[in-house]
DNA sequence: GCAACGCATTGACGATTGTCAATGGGTATG
DNA sequence: CATACCCATTGACAATCGTCAATGCGTTGC
């Protein structure tokens, strides 16, 4: 784990523009799930999702975060247009878990958080 | 990998919050570096900066992503900010590479991106 | 010293975000 | 029915963000 500080030689006026391997649309989902988790309380929900053995609701939320119900129905929604989170409904309620097919960035990132 | 929906059974006006593991300062310092990395830009130039061989400088990026200097500088304080970068001043020139001593979840995060 | 270059900071602007109050649509219970 | 409950949507507002133009500071080279 040893890194010398090794700086490179320039010279003046020369630039060295770093190659991009990352596929623009790959950037930009990317991007998506990032901003998505990037939230306290999205990135809260999203672990407690991971890490829940049941589907939940809305109303699990509402109490343990101290937010309005619209409130975290829109963090909700948000982990849904990124494609992190599925929705159920079952009756009164919409149940909510980890998308199963989640893409691997995405699920990688998520397990990345401990 | 095999994943049944099991919706759970509840009762009126009985919710179920989930345990949130992670400690609030965790949560906080995740967050950060989350939202270092969700713009697009500041995504590009972490990523560049992880496999780049030597640091690199501000106008390397300049040109790349078609951004004024300012911007890009930006956009590479935030990434300080975050802890995800440091930097060497040399000459006429500020070198950035990834931070040697990256909290583990900031790595974990940034190698889960391809 | 002087001009040119690389970079950071500041100020300003529109765009986006996080939050809540208010409202509406469904679904269960009496 | 009517009522109560769960959830989503809309509208509004302050706060934050992404971007650039302008400026300032330090270094290099003549």
């Amino acid at each position: 784990m040893e890194r010398i500080a090794v700086l490179p030689e320039r010279e003046r006026g020369v630039c060295c523009p770093p190659t991009i391997r990352l596929r623009p649309e790959k950037v930009a989902g990317t991007s998506e799930i990032l901003k998505a988790l990037a939230d306290p309380t999205r990135l809260q929900m999203a672990i407690a999702l991971r890490d829940a053995m049941e589907p939940l609701c809305i109303c699990d939320f509402t109490a343990t975060f101290d937010l309005s119900q619209p409130t975290v129905s829109h963090h909700m929604a948000k982990l849904k247009e990124a494609g992190l989170v599925e929705v159920t409904k079952r009756g009164i309620w919409s149940f909510y878990r980890l998308a199963p097919d989640l893409p691997a960035a995405g699920r990688r990132i998520l397990e990345a958080i401990s």
